[in-house]
DNA sequence: TGGCTGACTTTCG
DNA sequence: ACGAAAGCCAGCC
């Protein structure tokens, strides 16, 4: 029998998955939503397996400065900043604009 | 088994 | 204010 553990990576593809279009979230976020604030590397890490899914939305998860930092993981560094633009996101020099206003956090929206 | 890595975050200098 | 280093946890070899 296997007991499903759920592996830090579902559920980081749970919570991103749960990002709504236009909004996004840092790694740090997911991971202290998680509860391993500690290891926010590891959400990215996470995401790198999850860009491989196309249900993992990997381009809406930013640093906590609103920083395009896994841009460069992506097929093209500047795919990352198209797709969010392309969802209503403002990104300037590979930031993102109003940061405060997009960010979304998964232990906010959620039932909270 | 043990050790390294990793798309971050925070704090000290 | 900027720069560098440490800390953290979990997967992978």
């Amino acid at each position: 029998m296997k007991k499903d553990k759920p592996s830090f990576f579902e559920d980081v593809y749970e919570v991103v998955k749960l990002i709504p279009q236009g909004r996004v979230t840092s790694y740090g976020a997911i991971a202290n939503y998680l509860g391993t604030k500690g290891s926010a590397r590891m959400v990215g890490w996470a995401m790198n397996a999850a860009h491989g899914l196309s249900d993992v939305p990997a381009h809406r998860v930013l640093n906590r400065q609103g920083l395009l930092t896994g841009k460069n993981h992506f097929s093209t560094p500047t795919l990352m900043q198209e797709l969010l633009e392309a969802e209503g996101v403002v990104v300037e020099n590979d930031q993102v604009v109003d940061f405060d206003r997009v960010f979304w956090d998964p232990g906010r929206e959620l039932t909270f």
